[in-house]
DNA sequence: AATGAATGAGTTTTCATTCAT
DNA sequence: AATGAATGAAAACTCATTCAT
């Protein structure tokens, strides 16, 4: 192997080490604000779990506050991306959109209601204010889609003539509720029952306002 | 007035008095938790805002902890009250404990929501621990009510027979998540919007599952 | 009784009552900072031991220090009383003032113990250095009138020709050694060996040094 | 020197530089807690005076009554230590334990006077407490060694035959009693006398008891 | 005169962030 | 480039002292 190519591949190593830690940083802060809640989360806690040093983290974001945010823009982005996918398969299935996005949702209950309670505690703090408003144009984006998305499906006549902030609301508030119901202790639903809890609730959803035809 | 009634008087107007502290205390922690994120209220704030010195807070509980403690547990109590009432007129209009439950629920809602992130918080908090048993006690207790009275109703062939707990989870999943919606700021509900869509969902979540008889 | 009589009656009482008052703080100070150590009580705990209100300690200290220095104080006017009474039995018993003293050091040993606590930590409070400075006296007059009770044994030949301060700190340094020891926990005496054990050394206390004629 | 030489030796430097600093912490809390008394030292004075941050002391004590612990712990196993040493001259000179144990109360008096304070007060930490009974097991088996050796001294004819703790009680109540005598200021002992008295003690302490033959 | 609620200065402690190695 | 020891601002909490009743 030529010289040059060594030190190419040895750089791509070296990147790829490199996002690895960034992901080790946001999975680990992920998985320990689910586990002890977002209070008793410290750098150092998320450093020693992810394996590195405390100041390593800081060659990766530049505060804490960044890697709370951070977790916040990744969730919204990949539910970005999906609906855009959705979006190509609207003309086989006009539901697709609406479905999908519910399903994203729900995939990880824990991690939609950790970025909920991050987007209240982030709106306060100045210093991710930029990155806040990129978040906000960002779900505002997707709020349009799939207000997009029903407005077709009213059109089509497959859904009840309403706003679509109607049907997009009532939506969002039963599987964001089912969402927190679900990871609630005490409220006895072992671990099938809430598979089951969520799945009903798709269903639900995804019919919720569809006209009888 | 003889001197034993007057010093009787001072006495109450005292006590009345270290109340009305405790209330300003609790209702400045709940406003400032509300307005800017519980991670981001300190005791010194709650003393400002209500008026007080930081060590007069200590009189009246004995840690931040309590003070959280002591709203989760205002809040639950109200509740079990409430629902205690309309027990009473449960012959008269067999759907009031429901009703009320959820009226309850929707009547405040960003405490109900400040209310379900303290309980996350509080939930890994050791000093607490007994005041979150007897938290955990008390909602259990309410379910169990709730529970009681859908049965009535499903006997009743008010409602679907199915198990009660199915009813009640859907009911709160749509209240909840309604909740937290109407509480998202850029969601674009204008405070006439929010009190017709929560009003909306109280009439959902009350036929939701009625039989079409 | 005439009215002018009744009011210098309760005028009495009065006065009575507001001695007994002091008296009751500073021996419930002495109790609790025997019990659990000076840096562990505070004045609310003695207010609530002596059963009155924190406030009424200020009508009798100016400060805390001042309650703690007036221990101290006591201490040593007791001593002090003592040693001018036994002066005055010189004739009959030239041992004496030096017996005395060392009786008096050993009646209380944990009160003994405190003061010695108390001196110093009261040292370095500019506010009591007055007070310290009418202590220091004090002990400095105790300390010359055993000295010179000692110069008259050693003339009349029944002490070894010495400096009396040899004999005083010698005497001392037993006393206060023995004091210490006996109220260390974990040194297996029990209240049976503890009286003997102090017996024994007020026994060789005063026969140290003594002439064998 | 090659690389890993380097790093080892790096790493040692830091090692050494790390225990240097807390050995600066203890260091500085004692002689502090030496001049103006243990109530009135706190963590930000220890930390100024030892050149250091506040923080950085938490770095090495998990509290302050930790770092108080451990002046007592240090102290009670050097002590610990010497007696080993001395049991091994035991052959050669019998008194050797008794005479180094007394020795090395006596070196630092103002030290000693410290940890007896320390001992009395941290008893009542909680925080503490375990620490607090593995102190206590160390001064028992110091205990217990030294009166294994003055058994022997009995045994040997060396020592009137009375028990151990008669022996050893005697020397301490003489040895403790003389050192808080010369750290008590207007007792008018200055340096050379100082030195000089306890000489004077150490001597009467070995000979203490000692049979005439 | 007695009280104890109120106070805030002063303390301990935490933890995000920096920076020398 | 990675580290973790060091830092100090900021937080929780304590308690001697004041003062209105």
């Amino acid at each position: 192997m030529p010289k040059d190519d060594i030190n190419i591949y040895k750089f791509h190593e070296k990147k790829k080490r490199f996002l690895a830690r960034e992901r080790a940083i946001i999975n680990n802060a992920i998985r320990l604000a689910k586990k002890q809640g977002i209070a008793n989360i410290t750098i150092s806690l998320i450093a020693k779990h992810a394996g590195i040093g405390k100041g390593t983290i800081y060659k990766h974001f530049i505060s804490k506050a960044e890697i709370l945010m951070r977790i916040l823009l990744d969730y919204e982005n990949k539910i970005t991306a999906s609906i855009h996918l959705s979006m190509r398969a609207v003309d086989r299935d006009p539901f697709a959109p609406v479905h999908l996005y519910l399903k994203m949702r729900l995939a990880d209950p824990e991690l939609d209601r950790l970025t909920r309670q991050l987007e209240g505690q982030l709106k306060y703090d100045i210093q991710v204010a930029e990155s806040m408003a990129q978040f906000y144009a960002l779900r505002d984006s997707n709020v349009a889609s799939i207000n997009e998305a029903i407005l077709l499906l009213v059109k089509k006549g497959l859904l009840q003539d309403a706003p679509p902030s109607h049907h997009y609301f009532s939506y969002l508030a039963l599987v964001q509720g089912a969402i927190d119901l679900s990871l609630v202790e005490n409220f006895q639903l072992d671990t099938d029952d809430r598979e089951s809890f969520l799945s009903f609730i798709v269903e639900i959803g995804t019919t919720m306002g569809k006209t009888s035809s």
